[in-house]
RNA sequence: GGGCAGGUGGCAGAGCGGUCAAUUGCACCAGACUGUAAAUCUGGCGGGGUAACCCUACACAGGUUCAAAUCCUGUCCUGCCCA
């Protein structure tokens, strides 16, 4: 077993807040010194499907505290998804159906499986406690916090301010998550720098159960593919965990190489995009990442090549990642078609003469969403191209004499070929 | 429970009887240029039609009018103030 201050610097990597780091050295202490592993809790609401990267940070981070011999303890929050995590969002959450919530968990965890551990991972649904609370266990839980305390959160405040709706159910919320720590007698929870409200609950409501108050851990929030918003499902900016090889590589190739923010001062500062991303995807040692995210010690599309290898083997192994650069390479620099382009077919009987019209041609390929759409892809600045010749069109009224194999591309990344059929 | 204000496209936010499929900004899509980066420029951003034009949409349901996102009534929802 590493030291302690070993696995401190480990731990620390990457992190936004620890609080209190004191109370995490005498935790890792001691346990090296019991043989006793911390029991480390992250708990997910099973609100959706895709577990994308911006999940992974935490994730990751419970997977280290595994290597490190520690007891990884998932929450499933079946319980508190149907009230929704006030944190960072402006709107409360609709509640979900019981069936969703245990597919999603199922999904969830399948999916988590792919970065930490889940066999040797505690899991339980905070439903086989909560399910049980009598209304009087409701009332205590509520007299732990006034809504003084519950309305300072950043959240509340822009709420009011903006004047959308808080219901009184959301307050319950941090309540919830922290009765969970004290169910489970955590040590040390994780969670997004956006949840230290509700971890920090817990570290109270432990207190007051007599337990040693679990140690607080907030992970930086991971941006996007568009480099300004926060990876999430609704915003269409993610890479799941669960796509391509090909998907996530060219997805992390177009992510912005800087941003900049708008300092204290008033100043305009540029930072590192990919620094973050670095820093909370892969194990990239700080000076390693220092040297790739140095424009003058590596090219900017070089070290993003390389951030997108790691991301990919992670989750595909370093042989698809390899290929993945191999195809991007073939693809975009060489300017060819991918290796496999998806076919679709269309029937016979949509031709006329050998014929069909481009618009039409392209909803049926589910390049275009409807006529409308088509059109406006045509015109002037088309980017539509057929064939190997990569013929341009541009007139809306074009008829295509359609052959069996012919390539249809709008712009480069959507490419298809055409597989005629009869029926 | 009472008073006041308000609900418009993904968001913000104009419009307040016809000229409104609805100004503008953001977001988004496509093209040029690139490193599928940034910056910049161009075009687009409800559906059908080659087009003229038609249909559906401004919380919901009715009504007034030749004509309603715009006026009236009711319902639902939200905020603020009072209780």
């Amino acid at each position: 077993m590493k030291s302690a201050s070993e696995q401190l610097e480990l731990i620390r990597r990457g992190t936004e807040q620890i609080v209190p780091m004191d109370a995490l050295v005498k935790k890792l202490e001691r346990s090296i010194a019991t043989g006793k592993p911390l029991r480390v809790k992250y708990g997910i609401d099973p609100t959706g499907f895709d577990v994308h990267l911006g999940h992974t940070v935490p994730l990751r981070k419970l997977r280290l505290f595994q290597e490190l011999g520690h007891q990884a303890v998932l929450i499933i929050g079946d319980y508190t998804a149907m009230v929704g995590d006030p944190s960072g969002r402006d709107e409360s959450r609709k509640g979900l159906t019981r069936e969703q919530i245990e597919a999603n968990a199922q999904s969830y965890l399948t999916q988590i499986g792919r970065i930490i551990d889940v066999n040797r991972a505690e899991v339980v649904y905070n439903g086989a406690w909560f399910s049980q609370f009598r209304f009087s266990d409701v009332l205590a839980l509520t007299s732990q916090i006034t809504v003084q305390r519950m309305l300072e959160r950043d959240d509340f405040t822009k709420r009011i301010k903006a004047g959308t709706p808080i219901y009184l159910s959301e307050c319950l919320y941090p309540l919830m998550q922290g009765r969970d720590s004290v169910e489970v007698r955590a040590d040390v929870e994780l969670g997004g720098s956006e949840q230290l409200y509700n971890l920090m609950v817990g570290r109270h409501l432990q207190a007051d159960a007599g337990q040693e108050p679990q140690v607080c851990i907030t992970m930086p929030i991971l941006k996007g593919l568009d480099g300004v918003k926060k990876m999430g499902k609704s915003l269409g900016n993610y890479i799941g965990v669960g796509e391509s090889a090909d998907e996530q590589f060219g997805k992390t190739l177009s992510i912005p190489d800087t941003y900049e923010i708008i300092d204290e001062t008033g100043q305009k500062q540029t930072r590192s995009f990919m620094k973050e991303w670095f820093e909370l995807l892969t194990d990239r040692s700080p000076a390693e990442i220092a040297k790739l995210v140095d424009p003058v010690k590596t090219h900017p599309m070089e070290a993003k090549k390389r951030l997108a290898m790691d991301i990919v083997t992670t989750y595909h192994g370093e042989a698809a990642a390899l290929a993945a650069r191999a195809e991007f390479e073939r693809r975009f620099s060489g300017r060819a078609d991918p290796t496999e382009i998806p076919e679709v077919a269309i029937l016979r009987s949509e031709l006329n003469d050998g014929k069909i019209g481009i618009v039409r041609l392209l909803v049926l390929l589910g390049i275009a969403s409807s006529n409308k759409d088509a059109k406006r892809l045509l015109g002037p600045t088309s980017g539509v191209t057929i064939g190997p010749e990569r013929t341009k069109i541009t007139e809306a009224n074009t008829l295509i004499e359609l052959t069996d194999g012919l390539v249809v591309r709008s712009g480069s990344k959507k490419v298809f070929r055409v597989r005629l059929t009869d029926a």
